[in-house]
DNA sequence: CACCTGATTCGATGAACGTCAACATAGACA
DNA sequence: TGTCTATGTTGACGTTCATCGAATCAGGTG
């Protein structure tokens, strides 16, 4: 797989992380839309969400697939769903030996959390 | 399993306010998993994103149609997004005289941030 | 009243998505 | 070597989604 990947996505680096001023700043530009718009429809998806979740809150910050995949799909949608988070700069993965750890990029939490920031925060 | 979640939420009603806990607390359960990713999907399309950010930065917290449907799609478009957004608990729209505005429901954003929070996050 | 403008609903179409079964690949171990 | 386990990839199928044009509804104005 040599992977040619689309365009869209830079395929190495965060590049999700300085994204866009917080949504109630002012109105998004089409490109800013696009970028954002693109994390959150990654977690769009509850199966995607719970995967996320599951990375994200295990011990080190990270999982290997064979810890997170009782979601109540099979296998290779399992691997899909870690695929698109991954092309959508939320997740990295590493391979070590039989298993595939998944890790969280931590700036793009920091990032939509400021993008949802609302100036008086209830 | 204490599920603090609103009885209001069943009928497409809005009440997406209290969710769940953060992400990186514990795996979401496939419940918590749904509620949250409908609201992530509501924002997860560019032209939806710039509606909702026109809504919530436009002044006063409020904005009838005709200040934010430029966003490059034809009008019954703009109004199948915003009753999107509507229909997922971001949005409420109240009718005065010819024009309808709508208004950004304030615990949503605080909801959706909070998901986000990272203990590490300062 | 008739007429105009703005907003929503309806119907249809093409694209994207989620899912799985089957196959392929990578590493571990006997 | 061969075989088993753990992931990733491919192809296909049914569903959902975004979009538009046309029709419909609601308010204001003459």
């Amino acid at each position: 797989m040599s992977n040619t990947r689309l365009p869209l996505l830079e395929p190495a680096g965060p590049a999700v992380a300085p994204c866009c001023p917080p949504l109630t700043e002012r109105p998004m530009t089409a490109e800013e839309a696009e970028t954002a718009a693109r994390m959150f429809k990654a977690l769009g998806d509850p199966v995607r969400l719970r995967l996320f979740s599951a990375v994200a809150s295990h011990e080190g910050g990270e999982a290997c697939v064979c810890d997170i995949s009782d979601v109540g799909v099979s296998q290779p949608t399992v691997s899909h769903h870690l695929k698109k988070l991954k092309d959508a700069g939320l997740l990295t993965s590493e391979r070590r030996g039989t298993w595939v750890y998944y890790r969280v990029e931590p700036s793009v939490l920091a990032a939509m959390g400021k993008l949802l920031t609302t100036p008086a925060t209830a």
